[in-house]
DNA sequence: TCTGGGGTCCTAGGACCC
DNA sequence: TCTGGGGTCCTAGGACCC
């Protein structure tokens, strides 16, 4: 076995949310469960003590599956499916509201218990992470001898950490590198372990669709699939030059490198966020004349959480931006960057009635957003800018809608 | 039966400067 | 006088991910 100079480990909770949830009710247990959906649709205690939830035959309006237990994908329903579809396919399944508060809860334990074991953590969202083993003592000590045994022993070790810690599952890939880790903790779901080397791609890896690529999406998979390529091998038996011609230098490129299994990027421990936004889907399509005055509500709303957000992570913006999803699912952006990065809902409502001024609305809107980004640390932002660097905002820039 | 909310990164054109 | 190349910032859109 050719000896990798990294072993990189890839950890997914198990159905996440829906795991976190059947921890609150474990009566339903084995059930088809689907998270999603409204509070209105939170279950209810009823007086003789027994539990009273929903079900997603009764569910209308808008939505989609945030995640279901693997009860529910038995029966065909799947993340960011639309919850009217997935009443079809399972409509006695019982819907539950995602309770975000607890799933961070529950993020940030199996994360502390994974650090008592390896500490070189890659945050990669609520339920995922990626760890570099490679000097976990170990993996290290058992390199020349048994690698692969040293390698397993800790991810049995990180996988009893998370289960004391929390109650849950998950699965690990272990390889030499991120891609690969992240397509290996697939292969053994759910609560399992799959330690790939790289004599391992032809048999284990060529073999799977393209789409089990991180980085090959619904668009670049069909297109592959359009002119002949369904699996990975497939990518890998084609020439550079041809993939370069077909997706130009860069994807090309990489799309050969990620065939062969080569990916160099180093697990990353810290990183500082590059925007924070808020949206919303309305219920129904509002008309911005008609729905001018409830428009500006909800985008006064949007402002005021997205200065809240801003003021508990301690950043200030230069740059705000709004987004706009009208019927039929066109979406639309603008950006304004000002001279001094801003903070409060005042100031980004300003920047925003800037933005909707170069908008034409002559469709019905079913969503709205607003980021900021450019950000830069609160402190350094009052330190760096003078105060009151932009205008009062006119009052007519306040009331586009 | 139309498709949530929070993000990152890439591309490409234009402005502006040297 | 009609013409270069490079660098950076801003903006819009899109692909992709969890």
């Amino acid at each position: 076995m050719q000896q990798p100079d990294r072993w990189i480990a890839h950890l997914d909770m198990d159905a996440f949310y829906a795991s976190v949830e059947l921890l609150r009710y474990p009566q339903l247990r084995g059930e088809a469960v689907v998270i999603g959906g409204r509070r209105a649709d939170a279950p209810r205690q009823l007086e003789d003590g027994s539990w009273r939830y929903s079900k997603l035959r009764d569910y209308t309006g808008r939505g989609v599956v945030t995640t279901s237990t693997y009860a529910a994908r038995d029966l065909g329903v799947f993340s960011a499916m639309g919850l009217m579809k997935a009443a079809l396919r399972a409509p006695d399944a019982i819907l539950l509201p995602a309770d975000f508060d607890s799933y961070r809860k529950y993020s940030r334990l199996f994360k502390a218990a994974v650090a008592e074991v390896a500490p070189v953590i890659e945050d990669r969202g609520i339920d995922e992470i990626y760890i570099d083993l490679s000097d976990v003592p170990g993996v290290r000590d058992a390199v020349g001898h048994d690698p692969l045994g040293g390698v397993k022993a800790v991810a049995r070790e990180i996988k009893n950490s998370v289960g004391r810690a929390t109650g849950l599952t998950c699965s690990i890939g272990i390889t030499p590198n991120k891609l690969l880790s992240k397509i290996a903790s697939e292969l053994d779901k759910p609560d399992g372990i799959s330690v790939l080397t790289l004599d391992d791609i032809p048999t284990r890896i060529w073999p799977l669709a393209v789409r089990k690529i991180n980085g090959i999406g619904p668009k670049a998979g069909d297109r592959l699939l359009s002119i002949g390529i369904a699996t990975v091998g497939d990518i890998a038996a084609a020439s550079p030059a041809w993939l370069v011609e077909q997706f130009g230098e860069s994807y090309g490129n990489w799309l050969h490198n990620a065939s062969h299994g080569r990916d160099s990027r180093p697990v990353v421990t810290h990183s500082e966020p590059v925007s924070i936004s808020r949206e919303t889907t309305f219920e129904r399509d509002l008309h911005a004349v008609h729905d001018r005055v409830l428009l500006g509500a909800i985008m006064d709303e949007l402002c005021e959480s997205l200065a809240r957000d801003l003021a508990r992570k301690r950043y200030a913006g230069k740059t705000v931006g709004i987004k706009l999803r009208f019927e039929g699912f066109v979406t639309v952006t603008r950006d304004q960057t000002v001279r001094a990065a801003i903070a409060s809902a005042a100031d980004i409502r300003h920047a925003v009635g800037l933005c909707l001024k170069r908008v034409k609305f002559d469709k019905r809107l079913r969503l709205m957003g607003v980021r900021i980004g450019n950000l830069v640390h609160a402190g350094e932002a009052l330190a760096a800018a003078p105060p009151r660097a932009e205008p009062m905002p006119a009052p007519d820039n306040l009331n586009l809608f």
